[in-house]
DNA sequence: ACGGTGTACTATACACCGTACGTTATAGAG
DNA sequence: CTCTATAACGTACGGTGTATAGTACACCGT
């Protein structure tokens, strides 16, 4: 009976295993015993390392939000903010299962403090108060999460043909009568669900409705 | 052997039972069985109204959103996009499958037309042109979207005890030295995960910059 | 009144899931 | 060289969504 050698799991190697499933067979069809059939291993193996599978989709997240780049120094408050929340979003669009771990599960741990110290760093030096800075780290907090989580599902119905096609004729076959602005906005929603420009559309936004807000920065 | 009688099944009372089965259960508990079992049927019932689960969820997020109030006319645009959001956001929050709903389903279907059809028209006839009321609106939903559902799950995770008792643990042993600003701005960041008026702050900053954006409106 | 027909629901079955429990072989300590 | 802790295994249970086939009732034209 060629039993598997002794050592070959550990957490870390669970975690990418785990993450490499989840990135090339989507979030939903991701199992523990994937995961454990792709490292050549009963299911029960990975109970040695997790407590159950929500324990190690959080080590995943907690991996993935490791990977995030320290703020820029030396540059204004407001090109800081727009740094960070840029790579956040740009760290969810190269892990697409980030939007559902960060949505879909509490969160806790340091990684979500660093991602938080970096944010609320640059909030404070500009001069914000403490609640503003906390007010303002959730707002772009959310507004990232909720903005990029919309793209990466968009996409997502783009590339099954099937639903691509339900929405389009769903679209199409709108009353112009009973939906005029949308039948007439159609070509401008199709290209604003999504991308760098609709991203930073908003973001600006935001930094402006900030900028205003407090006009003695600079 | 006692069939049940013939008629006693439609799609709007499954839809009605698979939604005060989500709002009791959880949306994670909840299950084609389930529903079936609460209407006294076998499980294979249901696929004589609704092709699968998805499907059935496509149909409660479409009843769901059919909820939503108008547009209240005779106002500022200002007051208009702000009643908008509101009101999306306080039926997400009576309803608290409708974040999984909105942002773990491909959207089709009327309802999600009339939401769009009422933000559009607002912004539109605020003067906005085409390509920036298309943008605003996606904007717009994107914010409301994340910022709920994060206040949602904030609100679950408050409630589970185990959770709940584990995140503040991890809060307390964050290493002052190395995340500073989070240990300084504890007490703010607890305060600011929800709320109306963490609601209201960053949807006046939106609005704000929408303000300075377009400024020969009123 | 009656047999045929469509259909609303049932029964059975399959593949898969997470994971509780008990077992076993091996790596390292003494 | 033996002992022990533990990493990985096997089995099993209760759950899921759903494919497929079957069954009894409501309605229909005759």
């Amino acid at each position: 009976m060629a039993r598997t050698p002794r050592n070959t799991l550990n957490p870390e190697l669970i975690v990418r295993t785990a993450l490499e499933l989840m990135e090339s067979e989507g979030t939903s069809a991701f199992s523990l015993r994937g995961v454990a059939a792709a490292l050549g291993v009963g299911p029960m193996a990975i109970y040695t390392y997790f407590r159950n599978k929500d324990d190690l989709y959080d080590a995943v997240r907690n991996h993935l939000m490791g990977l995030l780049p320290p703020v820029p120094a030396d540059v204004p408050w407001q090109d800081q903010v727009r740094a960070v929340c840029r790579s956040l979003r740009s760290l969810m669009l190269q892990h697409p299962c980030l939007a559902q771990l960060l949505s879909g599960r509490p969160l806790s741990g340091q990684e979500t403090a660093r991602v938080a110290e970096g944010l609320l760093g640059v909030l404070r030096a500009a001069g914000f108060d403490k609640e503003r800075a906390a007010r303002t780290h959730t707002t772009l907090f959310t507004y990232v999460l909720g903005a990029t989580s919309w793209e990466i599902q968009m996409a997502a119905e783009r590339r099954d043909p099937e639903a691509w096609r339900r929405l389009r004729t769903t679209m199409e076959s709108l009353s112009a009568t009973e939906f005029p602005t949308v039948v007439d906005l159609a070509p401008e929603l199709a290209r604003t669900t999504g991308g760098d420009t609709q991203f930073d559309y908003g973001l600006d936004l935001l930094i402006a409705g900030l900028d205003m807000q407090k006009p003695r920065a600079t």
